[in-house]
DNA sequence: TGCGATTGCATCGCGTGCGACTTATTTCTG
DNA sequence: CAGAAATAAGTCGCACGCGATGCAATCGCA
C-alpha cells in the first residue's frame, strides 16, 4: 500500500516529468529542422531579440556558460548563428542570427498549435502555468 | 525592440527554467546525502512503494531504461538499493531499498519546507501546479 | 594610476536523458 | 508446441547541464 506522497514529491515529480514530456512532444517537430530542444529554446530567444551576449541568453534560460558555450558552438557549426567578440567589452561574446537561422523561424509557426493539441490544455491553462512557473523561478533565491 | 513572445515560448521557457531552478534549489540539500536530483526522485518513488521493477519506476518518472539502468546501478554501488531478477518474470529487475536507502528518508524530512521557503509559493499554489502539470503530462499522447 | 576584485567566457569531468540497437524472456498464434 | 511478436532490461553514442577551475578583460578604489 503506497503511503501518502508529501508535498515536494508532487511538485518535483510533476514539473520534472512535464518538462521531459514537452521535450518528447517537440522532438518529432524539431527533428526535421535538425535541432534539439535546448537549441530551439536558444534560437527562440534570438528570434525575440537578435544579437545578445552569451550571458544574457544564459540568464534568460537559466543556463551556465559551461552549458551554453558548446551548445552555441554547435549552432554556429551548422551556420545558424555567428559568434563575435563585443567591440565595446572584449569579454563578451555576442551571438547573432545568421541568415539560415533567421529563416528557420518560419518553419516553427505551427508549434504553438501542436503544443495545445498535444497536451490537451486550454490557452487559459497555459497562461496559468506561465504565471505560476515564472513566480516559482523568480522566487528561488539567487545567491550572490 | 523585442517582439511579442508567442504562446509556446511562455510554457516551454517557464517549465524548462522552473525545472532547472528546482534542481538548483535541491542541490545543496542533496549534496550532504551524496545524491543527485534524479537519484533523489528514484528513491522517493521507492519510499512511497518499495520493491518496484525498473520499468514501473521509469513509467512513474517518464524515464527510459537507458537512463534508469545506469542511475540505479549507481544507487546500488552506494549500497542504497538492491537489484534482483523477478523470479516470476525473469525479464524484470526488481529494485528494492537496502537498509542504508531506507534510513536516508529521515534526512529528507525538511525538504518540503525548504521548497516552500525557497520558492516563496503557497501550498495552494503548489497544489495548483501539481494539478496543471499532471494534466499536461497525462495529455501528451503516448504513442504505442 | 595601479593592483586586487569582479566579470564573461571557455574547458573539463561526471551524471543524466534519449534513440537505436542487442539480448533474453515471455506471450501470442496457428 | 513451434515460430513470430511483444516485452524488459542493457549498451552505446551523442547532447545537455553543472560545479570547479582557468584566463583574459574590465572595474573599483585607494
Amino acid at each position: 500500500m503506497p503511503r501518502e506522497p508529501n508535498l515536494d514529491a508532487l511538485v518535483c515529480f510533476d514539473i520534472y516529468s512535464a518538462n521531459l514530456a514537452i521535450g518528447r512532444l517537440y522532438k518529432p517537430l524539431l527533428e526535421p529542422l535538425g535541432l534539439t530542444y535546448p537549441q530551439y529554446l536558444v534560437l527562440k530567444v534570438l528570434w525575440e531579440t537578435d544579437a545578445q551576449s552569451l550571458g544574457t541568453i544564459g540568464r534568460r534560460l537559466g543556463l551556465e556558460s559551461s552549458t551554453l558555450t558548446p551548445l552555441v558552438k554547435r549552432l554556429e557549426a551548422r551556420g545558424l548563428v555567428t559568434r563575435l567578440r563585443d567591440t565595446g567589452d572584449e569579454r563578451r561574446v555576442v551571438v547573432s542570427l545568421a541568415e539560415a537561422g533567421r529563416v528557420l523561424e518560419a518553419r516553427t509557426e505551427g508549434f504553438a498549435r501542436c503544443l495545445i493539441e498535444g497536451t490537451g490544455m486550454s490557452v487559459a491553462e497555459m497562461e496559468q502555468i506561465h504565471r505560476l512557473m515564472r513566480k516559482l523561478t523568480a522566487g528561488t533565491v539567487q545567491q550572490a
